[in-house]
DNA sequence: TCAATAGTGTCTCTTAGACAATATTGA
DNA sequence: TCAATATTGTCTAAGAGACACTATTGA
């Protein structure tokens, strides 16, 4: 018999940039169904600690990662009787960014193995639907980007004009004219330019910037 | 005690123009919880029937309306333990479209009294958090005819370009320029003009137009 | 003819894109 | 000095916005 209700669960992509690619987090199950494939970290809801569902996200990527995200977003709900040879059910997707000095801070569970994977190509035979998941995350995120939003969420608290662009080139795929993308930036009051500030490399050095004080993604 | 499963619904909001003005219909509800106050139509999931929520949204609203709308799209899942007073629920909100002169297709059922309201002042005392559902699937709405995308499915099958401009300019609230509305058009695949058909007034008349084949908002 | 609406043309200003030029550092 | 990267400037073309103009109908 098929259960009655719902299994109501919710998944989260988080993201993170590695060497110039973006990369996203998956975890290798350890549980039936689907045990020994990779998915994107998940877990179901408990009505009885969690107000909403943002929460129940909240919890199982830092149960699951051990770390807390600022930033937390939903994508989309993918529902049916199919998708979870279980029964029924229903995952609300969010997606995460986690800033690439931070990436050393997670760890997984004794019993989760945990990988980061090419966020383009995250492997065949994902568990569920999450590879449709991931592609979804993906486009939703990748739309910000491409609206003007900047991904300040991937970045160090400070960082550079060429760090930023580099962000967004590997998100959207594409390169950006280092003129335009910083023209762009003038008028933008998301970040600040941390006067006398510079990251000091083998060349010029780099004048360092930070996300404004009330800035949202 | 409170229910251990969250109750899954399906809400929808249903827009339609009529005098230029953006409406979304209402339904009062029959039951309680906020009996006698004006809601979104919606329904419970039945995992039975429903392949998947989608199903749940065109069944409910071809329940609640009589009419099946060609275009049904997902906004946002609102959840939580307080928006709804039997206990911990999760609504996924949908928006549809309805051409305006199917308007008089739809009949409430006998036992639920219906209403058309102006999209941007629904009404204050709504039930739940619908007044915040509205919200949000206006704005998704806006959103996507900011960006270029023409509200076809809200017209007629044939119609004039001025319709069209109008259409845009309800769900805008604001006016667009006639020639720079028209430029853009130029080189939109989306409609066909209908060589030859004109909607004939009290002036010149108007060549009509209709959505090409294949396609989506 | 006029009023009303449909449809087009034109000018300006802004901005994106391409690409060149300049600036500043360590080696 | 040179190589490498940061930062800025300039030219052009495309597009948005404002607004005027022409076109076609019924009254």
């Amino acid at each position: 018999m098929k259960i009655l209700f719902p299994l109501v669960t919710a998944d989260i992509a988080l993201f993170t940039v590695q060497d110039r690619n973006l990369r996203v987090l998956m975890v290798k199950r350890a549980n039936d169904p689907e045990l020994g494939k990779w998915a994107l970290p998940g877990g179901i809801l408990n009505p009885a600690t969690d107000a909403d569902l943002d929460e129940t996200a909240q919890r199982v990527l830092s149960g699951k990662t051990g770390v807390d995200v600022p930033f937390l977003e939903q994508v989309a709900t993918f529902s049916g009787a199919t998708r979870d040879p279980r029964g029924w059910s229903l995952s609300v997707l969010y997606y995460a960014l986690l800033p690439s000095d931070q990436v050393h801070a997670v760890a997984g569970r004794a019993t989760d193995a945990i990988e980061w994977r090419d966020a383009f190509a995250p492997g065949s035979r994902l568990a569920f639907d999450h590879a449709a998941l991931i592609r979804a995350a993906l486009a939703t995120l990748r739309d910000k980007v491409d609206r003007a939003a900047l991904p300040l969420h991937l970045l160090p608290a400070r960082f550079t004009l060429t760090e930023l662009q580099q962000t967004c080139e590997s998100i959207l795929g594409r390169s950006l004219d280092k003129s335009v993308f910083r023209r762009r930036l003038k008028d933008e009051p998301g970040i600040e330019q941390l006067a006398g500030e510079f990251l000091y490399g083998a060349q010029r050095p780099a004048q360092l910037y930070r996300a404004a004080d009330g800035f949202r993604f």
